[in-house]
DNA sequence: TGTCCGATTGGT
DNA sequence: CCAATCGGACAG
């Protein structure tokens, strides 16, 4: 077990976070073994006045699913999506501030055969290459909603490479969100090796990123 | 209590 | 293109 990022790097914003954490490294143990993959997608949701976020329009916790988004940075939001799946955010920003990244696919690093026996299918590139699929190749279900990444079995780390290209697109699948739906805060690893692992093609010739 | 629908996925 | 499957959000 490895240097585990610090509550440093997750009280920046929802959207340089975002981008910060392509290449870094999201790994879960289980008792049936460790299963880790390198952040290639993200997406940023921000507070009350992000019509896609699951904080639109709300000051502070109620009681509501979207609770742990208030958390502070470095916590987890997991979610029940179409009664089926599961989707994990990374809770940024300071406690009371309803932001997050929406992890959106991961290029497989450890424990690929238990991935896939997870997953049901050999085929890697269905292994974590969706919010949905990442999350049972993880196995990370509710029971991770607001668990502490900075602590526990569910954790990042520092990544080996950095991205050489990055591409901010509109966010997948929120279409009902008016204004906030063509806001660029998806951003994508887009190096050619990188780009076989995302959950979707589209919008790859959008904004380039500045690289750090 | 009842209705609507989703930050998705897999199969026709 | 469409069904799966369920709980959150909101109207009444």
């Amino acid at each position: 077990m490895v240097d585990k990022l610090g509550l440093n790097f997750y009280l920046e914003e929802a959207i340089s976070a975002a981008r910060n954490l392509l290449g870094a490294v999201l790994i879960h143990e289980t008792p049936e073994g460790t299963a880790s993959g390198i952040i290639v997608e993200t997406e940023a949701y921000l507070g009350k006045d992000d019509a896609a976020s699951h904080a639109y329009g709300r000051d502070t916790r109620g009681g509501r699913r979207s609770d742990a988004m208030f958390a502070a940075g470095g916590h987890a939001y997991v979610y029940l999506i179409y009664g089926i799946h599961c989707c994990f955010n990374i809770v940024t920003g300071h406690d009371g501030s309803p932001q997050g990244v929406l992890i959106r696919s991961l290029e497989p690093r450890d424990g690929i055969e238990l991935m896939a026996s997870r997953r049901g299918t050999d085929n890697p590139r269905l292994l974590c290459s969706g919010p949905g699929r990442l999350c049972q190749a993880l196995a990370i279900t509710r029971l991770q909603n607001g668990a502490d990444l900075t602590r526990g079995p569910l954790y990042l780390t520092r990544g080996i490479q950095t991205p050489r290209r990055v591409l901010a697109t509109p966010r997948i699948g929120v279409d009902y969100a008016g204004g906030s739906r063509e806001l660029p805060y998806r951003f994508v690893w887009a190096d050619p090796d990188k780009i076989r692992w995302l959950s979707g093609r589209k919008g790859l010739r959008e904004t380039p990123v500045k690289q750090d």
